[in-house]
Order: structure tokens, then C-alpha cells, then sequence
DNA sequence: CGGCAACTTGACAATGCTCAACGCGGGTGG
DNA sequence: CCACCCGCGTTGAGCATTGTCAAGTTGCCG
């Protein structure tokens, strides 16, 4: 299968092929990570930038009252830190939730990156689909209903990993669980408990182990307000009005 | 008094002359803008970048079920969107909260900007730092009770503020209504103001009309939790240990 | 002085949380 | 190969925080 960064940059633009060799070739060498292993923490001096291949990584940060917010999935094609050295510390940490293949990019091989023009606006945009997701999270614990809130989520994780070939239709692996799922969410574990039953009973999602089924996409993304449009996906243009 | 993106950006590194000249001059002919304007809506193409010299503004988006979620406050010296010209539409729209005075700076001008080395560099720290508020903020919806939550707010600002010249002390104006601070915090207006009304009963806040001041900063900090490293500012360098 | 927007307060309802317990399943060690 | 254990998921009962509705007050601006 394709490399999972070049499948994603090319949901933005083609790239030369030669672009497309020195993604490939600066993934040589991954490594593997278990679940639930730290690979950047709060307060580090950021070094190498992370890549993940494969698995689900998180951004997260802990507070003083004992819990843990996490503020963004990291799934095959993206990057931990592509701009923080700039940065004396880590303002949070970023860990692995499943077992992942990552590549640690020293900071010389990224500029190898930036400056193939091609590449650069493509990681440009992608840094502002990044944000633009974190804004969508915000959004939804701050306005969303939890079941929304939790059904919307599954319908992003649904468009971003089908740019990267990683679901088909309404089906993809969710390798998290439910405990992390309440972290991500702003709920507890036990209310996410119910809401899943809840979005199985009414016939929305099967999610049986790891595999989730989204059984009528168009409902979902209706039910939970979902506008493909701040993903930025070429093709989604102007697709729905937004709300006045 | 000096030019509030001058300020901030050398909040991070101090600016060569010439680079404070070139940004007085892109900042000649602002216009004056009311309170609860649009300045650029949800579907709009993105041209100039609007810069905040007096005045707050804000991102935000309207979802269908008729909410309204503020997803950051723009404070003078703040950009509205130094690189979404990439993109083809706004996700979201920005709107002035109080009275404003603004820039609409054209495209040929920000590159003028990004040209500039030591512009660059600082301009690339705020926008690290932009999305580290918003993380926090993320965070603060999401796992931070309601008193925390406005509290670690209040805290935010006044060292935002303090950045551009606009706090002193524990003191300033905070020219926004309490429904705006609801649709912020994502809570409702009646509920902002029992927080506030506690937070004046303990005796942390006094808050007349516009006029805010933290009687005790500290305490107000320990108490939200606030940890000023996410705002990247120099002289704040590993004051505290991250949760673990 | 009138009017309107912002703020305030109270009573009640709902959403989501806490605590406690139990089931299920996969992996490990005896 | 079986038994145990631990992490994860599930369920129930009662509680807390926050939302809703409704009404009244304050204060500013014309």
C-alpha cells in the first residue's frame, strides 16, 4: 500500500514522483511502538519529529485534578511536530493508544521536506486541516450534545481515514478504548458506555472488538452536524450552506 | 504607544529597526470597525488577513441545533488568518466583540512580512502559540470544572493582554457580555454569571462593567490550574513541572 | 424619561457523574 | 490444559452540576 503521508498530502495535490521517492525514502527504517507508550512528554525539549505509519497515536495533557484531556488523534500520515523546534518545551505530550510503526525524523530531513515546493504547500495546508480539527473538537464539547459530540467524532475519523485507504464505506478499525474515547470526549467512560449503546440500539453504528460500522453515513453525519468542509478535501467544495 | 503586533512579536525576539518601520507601515490607515461585525464569514474565500490593532474579536462557528462556540479571542496584535489564503473557503467566520480598529492587509503585503527573517520566525512562534491556546482551551471544556474554567480564562488574558501592554497588574478591560464569554466556555449566560458572582463572593475577582481585576493572581492561578508554558513566553521557562 | 440590552435571581428539570458491582475474554503461569 | 487475573465493557441507583424557564433589576443611551 501506498505510503500513508503521501496518500494524505495527495488528497490536497498530485506530487512529482520524485517528491514521492523522498517520502518513501525518508521512511525507511520505522520503528515499532507498543500501545500506550509515551513518545514525546510535556516539558521535553522537542527533537525529531514523529511520523506515524501506522496505529493511533493522541495528543494529551494531564491536569492537576488527575485527568486527562486528549486534544487530537494522530493516525497513519500524520506528524507529531512538524514545527515545534522552534519551541524550548513540549506543552503537552504525545503518546501511542495502539501498537504503532513510526519513523523519528531528524530535523535536517525535514527541511529536505519543506523545501520541494510541492510538498511544503501540501504540509501547509495539512498543519491547517490540523487546526481546523482541533477547532471542530472544541466545537463539540463545547456545543455538542454527548451523543452528537461522539457520533460526530466517529464520522471524522471515518473521511480521515479514508484518505489515508485505511476505511471502505462506513467501516474502519477503532483501536481505542472507551476509557480514552471518554478523555477525547469530555465524558466519562461509563456515559460513552451508554451513548455507544445507545447509537447501536437505534441501528447507527455495529462496533463489535475493534471494527466500528457507521451502518448509514449520510444519517450520522446528519444526526451529528457533520460538514465535511472544514477538512478541506479538494473535492468537498461548497458541498452544504453553512449555519447563519 | 507601540504597535501591538510589534510588542507581541517581540515578546519572543527582539525585532531588527527595520522590521518594526516596515510593520508601522503596513499598520497605516486602519479602519474602524463596530461592536458584533463580521469581518469574515463560514464559506468565504479568504483574501486579505485582517490584523487587530485595538479591540476584541473572535473566531466562531454556528452549528444547526442554533449554538454558537467561540473557538479563540483575537486581542490586538493578533492576526485573523496569516496562511489560510491556501485555502479555498473559511471553516468558520470572525466576528469583532467590542469596538475594533483594524487592517485588511493584501496578500503582496503579508509575503512582505514573511520575508523578513526575524518577522518570519516570530511570526511562525505566534502561530505555535495560537494553537497552543486553543489546546487549551480544548482542554479547559473539557475536563476543567466551570469555575476552573473561567477562571484559568481570566488568567489567559491578563498575560495575553499584559504581552501587548493592555493589562497592568491583575487589571483590565474585559469589553465583552456574559452571554459571549458563555458561548465561549461553552456554558450557558446564567450559569457564567453564578460562577462569576462566586468568584466575586470569594473575593478573587471584582468585575465592574467592562473593568476586571484579579485581586490575587496567584491564588487565581493555582486555583485554575493555569500553567503559563503554553504561551511560549520567554522569561517563562520551566517555572512548574507538568502534571504526570 | 423611555426603552432595550445586559445582568441577576429563583425554582425546577435534565444531562452527565460517582460509586459499586458484575461479566466477559484473552493472556499467563502453574 | 486449566485456573486465575486483569483490563475492558456493562449495568444500576442515586447525586451533582449545569441547563431551562420565567421574571425582575440595573444601567446606559437616545
Amino acid at each position: 500500500m501506498a505510503n500513508p503521508l503521501t496518500r494524505k498530502l495527495e488528497a490536497f495535490a498530485p506530487l512529482p514522483e520524485a517528491d514521492r521517492r523522498l517520502i518513501d525514502d525518508i521512511c525507511r527504517n520505522p520503528r515499532d511502538v507498543g500501545p500506550r507508550e509515551d513518545l514525546i512528554r510535556e516539558g521535553d525539549d522537542p527533537r525529531d519529529v514523529q511520523l506515524i505509519l501506522e496505529g493511533f497515536a493522541c495528543r494529551y495533557k494531564l491536569l492537576p485534578n488527575g485527568r486527562r484531556q486528549i486534544t487530537a488523534y494522530l493516525i497513519p500520515g500524520d506528524f507529531c511536530d512538524l514545527h515545534v523546534f522552534i519551541l524550548r518545551a513540549m506543552d503537552h505530550s504525545i503518546a501511542t493508544l495502539s501498537p504503532c510503526r513510526a519513523v523519528a525524523i531528524p530535523r535536517h530531513r525535514v527541511l529536505e521536506l519543506t523545501e520541494r515546493p510541492a510538498i511544503a504547500r501540501a504540509l501547509w495546508w495539512a498543519s491547517l486541516v490540523d487546526e481546523a480539527v482541533l477547532r471542530e473538537w472544541l466545537v463539540g464539547v463545547g456545543a455538542r450534545g454527548a451523543d452528537e459530540r461522539i457520533a460526530h467524532l466517529l464520522c471524522e475519523l471515518l473521511m480521515r481515514l479514508r484518505t489515508v485507504g485505511l476505511a471502505t464505506d462506513g467501516a474502519y478499525e477503532l483501536p481505542i478504548t472507551q476509557a480514552e474515547l471518554a478523555d477525547t470526549v469530555g465524558l466519562t467512560h461509563i456515559h460513552v458506555n451508554r451513548v455507544l449503546q445507545r447509537l447501536r440500539a437505534e441501528g447507527s453504528i455495529t462496533l463489535k472488538g475493534k471494527q466500528l460500522v457507521i451502518l448509514d453515513v449520510d444519517k450520522l453525519m446528519a444526526f451529528s452536524g457533520f460538514d465535511v468542509n472544514y477538512l478541506h478535501l479538494s473535492e468537498s467544495n461548497g458541498k452544504k450552506e453553512p449555519c447563519r
